[in-house]
DNA sequence: TGAATTTGACCTTA
DNA sequence: TAAGGTCAAATTCA
């Protein structure tokens, strides 16, 4: 691998992203939901960048055990050969389900799980049997803090919500939204990922907005936004990554953010505020 | 009454 | 064979 050019374009990145953190002066939810995606990419770069440098570390173990994992280590089910998320949300109201991350799920299982004082839940999308959507995630309560649940997330959703189909249905006349869109590439990034398994392309890109409004989601999304629970630079790297794979239903002008991870292609495109990972 | 959840049994994998 | 994951009947809820 040409490791030289990535080393530029990841520092490039990096560059770019705390220029970008400096100006974060927008009102103050929009700033902090920004602040959370700059200081995830800082993150992303700064690991890239070590494991560059040092290639004999393998950096999973010094990764923080939220990063995209595509499960295919040998030591586990062949039948988790495919993508997944785990992540942590922090829940201030100690409700068993922790998030809206827009879209329906339903239970389907508990198990206590060998070693956890909490048992896990597993959850399908609704629209499994309709659509065929196959995305399923589990959320099993922290052993270490109960106001803290870990949720990993399996597959992508294939499926239509209701609350982007009624969107569609919705939809805004060419010129606004090419306006709006223009608007919001001047802040936002766009993440798009391979995916490995022989499954890319098949799922639509994760996507979340940072509209002031949806702001309020994402922060009630990210445990209510405490910034005294998740202070350090690893917990924010947990928040941003723990972006679940939803909140697709964003009105963001066309022009949501995409988080959908893959650690091993990188392909970053700083010219038009698009990163690709 | 239909949809969602619970829970024990069963299946799959390491 | 143990543990994790899923199924499906029973139960609960709106």
């Amino acid at each position: 691998m040409e490791k030289r050019p990535l080393m530029n374009e990841l520092t490039q990145g990096r560059d770019l992203a705390n220029q970008l953190k400096g100006h974060l002066d927008q009102t103050l939810s929009a700033a902090q939901t920004c602040e959370f995606l700059v200081e995830r990419i800082l993150s992303s770069y700064e690991k890239a960048l070590s494991m560059l440098n040092n290639p004999f570390d393998e950096a999973p173990a010094a990764a923080d055990s939220y990063s995209p994992n595509h499960c295919t280590s040998t030591k586990k089910r062949k039948t988790m050969d495919k993508w997944s998320e785990q992540v942590k949300v922090c829940s201030g109201n100690m409700v068993e389900a922790p998030l809206n991350d827009g879209y329906s799920w339903r239970k389907y299982g508990q198990k206590d799980i060998l070693g956890a004082s909490h048992p896990r839940a597993y959850y399908r999308c609704t629209h499994r049997n309709v659509q065929g959507c196959l995305a399923t995630k589990q959320v099993q309560r922290s052993d270490e803090d109960s106001s803290v649940f870990e949720v990993s997330y399996r597959g992508r959703h294939t499926c239509i919500q209701a609350t982007q189909l009624s969107k569609a249905l919705d939809k805004k006349p060419k010129k606004e939204e090419e306006e709006e869109e223009k608007k919001c590439m001047d802040r936002a990034f766009s993440f798009k990922a391979g995916y490995k398994g022989g499954e890319e392309g098949l799922f639509p890109c994760f996507s979340f907005a940072s509209t002031p409004i949806e702001t309020e989601k994402l922060e009630n999304l990210f445990c209510d936004f405490n910034p005294n629970l998740q202070t350090s630079d690893s917990d924010l790297s947990d928040i941003i990554n723990s972006t679940p794979n939803s909140v697709t239903n964003s009105p963001f002008g066309g022009c949501d953010l995409n988080l959908d991870l893959d650690f091993e292609h990188v392909d970053f495109d700083v010219s038009d505020s698009e990163m690709f990972v």
